[in-house]
RNA sequence: GCGCCCGUAGCUCAACUGGAUAGAGCAACUGCCUUCUAAGCAGUAGGUUACAGGUUCGAUUCCUGUCGGGCGUACCA
C-alpha cells in the first residue's frame, strides 16, 4: 500500500510541473490516531517552502492531480497542518487478509536483504566459566538478530568467537590443578586472582575419576586448562540450546597466529605508515583517526592486545565474503569499534560491510535490591540457573523486551509471576486461547467451502485486519534499527487488538457465514502471534 | 578532564529516527465471570518529556550549555 501511494503522489506531483529532483522522499506513515486516517504523508508541508505555497493549497491541487482506485483507498482528506490522509477500502482489507492466510507461516518474510550473506557474531565469551545473566543480554539479541536478518532474506550464518590462549584462560588452568591437587588431599592454592567458582571443583573431580592421580606431577597447567575449556564450551552449548540458539561456527582466535594474518597485518599497517615501534612495542597510530592517544598493538613482551586479533578477525570475516559483519557487544567494550573500523579500512576493506550493535548493561533484581556480578568472584547467576526459575520463554522475552540502547532491569520476582505481571504470557495466552476457539469452531462447523469475508464490518474486525497488516512493517523496522523489541511492542498492540475484537464479537455464533469470516480472522491472528513468536525464538502454545 | 550512552506517569519502559491530543505494563482506585480461556476486559487518576537556550510550519527526537546516572578512557580482555 505504502509504495503505491508513494507512487501515486509521485505521478500527481509531476502532473503538477514539478521536475523529478524536486521532489523530496515521499514518506508514508501510519498516524498514531486511527481518526486521522491508515496512511498519511506530510508531503504538502515538506513542498510549502519550495513551492512558497501554502501546505494546505498544495496539499487539495495534489489531491485533485491524484488518481486513486477506489478499491484501494476510499477516501482522502486534508487535515491538520497540511497531512494528507488516506483511508482504505474495506475490499483492500479483505483481500489482504486472504493475503495473509494463504501465506501462513510465510507471512512477514520480505526480500530487503535478500542475496545478502552475513554473519552476526555473538556471545564470544571465553571459556571461563558457565553464561550469566550478562551473556544472556547478548545471545538473545544476537540471535533474534539473525532470525530478523532470516526472516527478510539474508543467508545468515552465526559465529562465536573465542580465545583460549590468553592470562585469563592460564589462570583458570591454573585454578583447576589447584582444585585438582586438593581433591587429592594435597594443599594447595588457587593462583592470585584464580576463579572461585563451585564449577572448577566440578572439572576437578573429572579429572580425578579420568586419571586418577597421575596428573600430580604436572608440572603447567595445560592439561588441566583443556580439560576445562572442553568442559564449559560443552556447557555453554547446552545453555545456548536450551534458549533455542544454535551457532554455526565457532571461531579460535589462533587460528589467526596460526595462518599468519596477524603477522600479516602488522607488515601490512607498517607498509601504509600506521604502526610504528617505541618502547620496545608496536603502536597504533590511531591519533591520525582522530583518537587523542595512539594504541598499543604488540606489547614489549611481544603478546599482542586483543585489538590487533580484533582487527585481523574483522578481516578474516570479510574476506569470507560476507556482505554484513555484524557484532554484538556490550556498551565496556565499544571503545574497540573505531579501531577495529579504522584497522580494516587500512587494510582495504569497505568499513560498511562491518556494523555493530551495542547493548547497555542488565542489571539484575532480587528481592528489590540489583545484584552485582563477576565471573571471577563466583557471585553471578548463570543462565541455567535463571532458565530454571523463570522459563526459558520469559527468559528470552525479558532479554528482548527493552531497547538495546536502554539499561534493562530484570526483575526476577515480575518474572517469575505466572500471572498478570508477567507480559510474555498476554502474548502466548491470546494464542492459546485462539487456538481453543478454532478447535470448538472445528466442532461445530464445517470449513470446506471460502469464508466471506466482507461479513467483518465491525470496527473492532476492521482495526484489527489493518493491525494485522501491519506485521510486515513491523520486522522491517525491526531489522534496519537492529531493534528486536519493536516486534514485542508490534505483538503486544495485535493480542490487545484481538482481545478488544473477541470481547466485542462473538466468534461462535448461529450465524454461520459470519461465524466462518471471524473464525478466519481469528485464524489469521493466530497465524501472525505465531509468526512474530517465532522471531524471537518463542513458543506459541496452543493450550495455557 | 576527555569520549560514548542515558534522563519521559510513583516504578519499568514505548513513541514508526522531525509530525497531529506523548502511549503501554506494573502499582492505586471503580466496575465486569449461568455466554468461545478472567493469565482477560472496560473505565478513573497519574506529565512543564531533568533544566536553560537555539534551529523551523512543527522538537521527547536535531544543535549548544548546565545538572544527574551508567560505561569506557591500560604495554587487562
Amino acid at each position: 500500500m505504502d509504495q503505491y501511494l508513494q507512487e501515486a503522489i509521485r505521478k500527481a506531483l509531476l502532473n503538477m510541473n514539478l521536475d523529478e529532483d524536486q521532489i523530496p522522499k515521499i514518506v508514508i506513515e501510519t498516524p498514531r490516531d486511527p481518526s486521522h486516517g491508515d496512511s498519511a504523508t506530510n508531503i504538502a508541508m515538506q513542498l510549502a517552502k519550495p513551492l512558497r505555497n501554502n501546505p494546505r493549497k498544495i496539499a487539495e491541487q495534489l489531491i485533485d492531480e491524484m488518481n486513486l482506485d477506489s478499491k484501494k483507498v476510499s477516501s482522502v482528506e486534508i487535515a491538520g497542518p497540511g497531512f494528507i490522509n488516506f483511508r482504505y477500502a474495506t475490499d483492500y482489507l479483505y483481500d489482504e487478509l486472504e493475503h495473509i492466510l494463504s501465506s501462513g507461516d510465510y507471512f512477514g518474510r520480505s526480500d530487503q536483504n535478500s542475496g545478502k550473506r552475513i554473519l552476526v557474531e555473538f556471545v564470544s565469551a571465553n571459556p571461563t566459566g558457565p553464561l550469566t545473566v550478562g551473556h544472556g543480554r547478548n545471545a538473545v539479541l544476537g540471535d533474534t538478530v539473525a532470525r530478523l536478518f532470516e526472516w527478510t532474506g539474508a543467508e545468515v550464518q552465526r559465529e562465536y568467537y573465542f580465545n583460549n590462549a590468553g592470562r585469563q584462560m592460564r589462570v583458570l588452568g591454573q585454578s583447576v590443578q589447584a582444585r585438582y591437587l586438593e581433591e587429592l588431599g594435597k594443599d594447595a592454592e588457587l593462583p592470585e586472582g584464580g576463579y572461585e567458582g563451585e564449577y572448577i571443583k566440578e572439572i576437578a573431580k573429572t579429572l580425578v575419576e579420568k586419571h586418577g592421580d597421575s596428573l600430580l606431577n604436572e608440572v603447567d597447567e595445560s592439561i588441566f586448562k583443556a580439560e576445562a575449556e572442553s568442559a564449559i564450551f560443552d556447557e555453554i552449548r547446552k545453555t545456548l540450546e536450551r534458549m533455542n540458539i544454535v551457532m554455526d561456527s565457532f571461531f579460535n582466535e589462533n587460528t589467526l597466529y596460526e595462518n599468519g594474518s596477524i603477522d600479516k597485518t602488522i607488515e601490512e599497517f607498517r607498509k601504509k605508515g600506521v604502526a610504528y615501534d617505541k618502547d620496545g612495542a608496536v603502536w597504533f597510530k590511531t591519533t591520525k583517526f582522530g583518537k587523542d592517544k595512539d594504541t598499543v598493538l604488540v606489547k614489549s613482551t611481544g603478546e599482542p592486545t586483543y585489538r590487533l586479533p580484533d582487527i585481523a578477525y574483522h578481516a578474516n570475516k570479510l574476506d569470507r565474503g560476507f556482505d554484513l559483519c555484524l557484532d554484538v557487544f556490550g556498551a565496556d567494550h565499544i571503545d574497540t569499534y573505531p579501531d577495529v573500523l579504522n584497522g580494516i579500512s587500512v587494510l582495504g576493506y569497505d568499513k560498511q560491510r562491518v556494523d555493530v550493535l551495542v547493548y547497555q548493561f542488565v542489571t539484575l533484581v532480587k528481592d528489590g535490591k540489583p545484584f552485582k556480578m563477576s565471573t571471577r568472584k563466583a557471585n553471578f547467576v548463570t543462565l541455567d540457573e535463571l532458565m530454571d526459575e523463570v522459563g526459558e520463554d520469559v527468559t528470552r522475552f525479558f532479554f528482548l523486551m527493552r531497547s538495546p540502547n536502554t539499561h534493562l532491569e530484570f526483575d526476577v520476582a515480575q518474572a517469575k509471576e505466572a500471572g498478570e505481571k508477567n507480559p510474555v504470557f498476554y502474548l502466548q495466552y491470546a494464542h492459546a486461547r485462539i487456538q481453543s476457539i478454532l478447535r470448538k469452531a472445528a466442532d461445530v462447523a464445517d470449513f470446506s467451502e471460502n469464508a466471506d469475508l466482507s461479513q467483518l464490518v465491525h470496527d473492532a474486525e476492521v482495526a484489527l485486519i489493518k493491525k494485522l497488516l501491519g506485521f510486515p512493517e513491523a520486522i522491517e523496522l525491526a531489522t534496519k534499527h537492529r531493534e528486536p523489541h519493536r516486534v514485542i511492542t508490534y505483538l503486544n498492540e495485535l493480542a490487545s487488538g484481538f482481545t478488544t475484537f473477541y470481547h466485542d464479537c462473538r466468534i461462535l455464533t448461529d450465524d454461520k457465514k459470519l461465524m466462518q469470516a471471524r473464525t478466519e480472522l481469528a485464524r489469521a491472528t493466530a497465524q501472525v502471534l505465531a509468526n512474530g513468536l517465532s522471531i524471537l525464538g518463542i513458543s506459541a502454545p496452543d493450550r495455557m
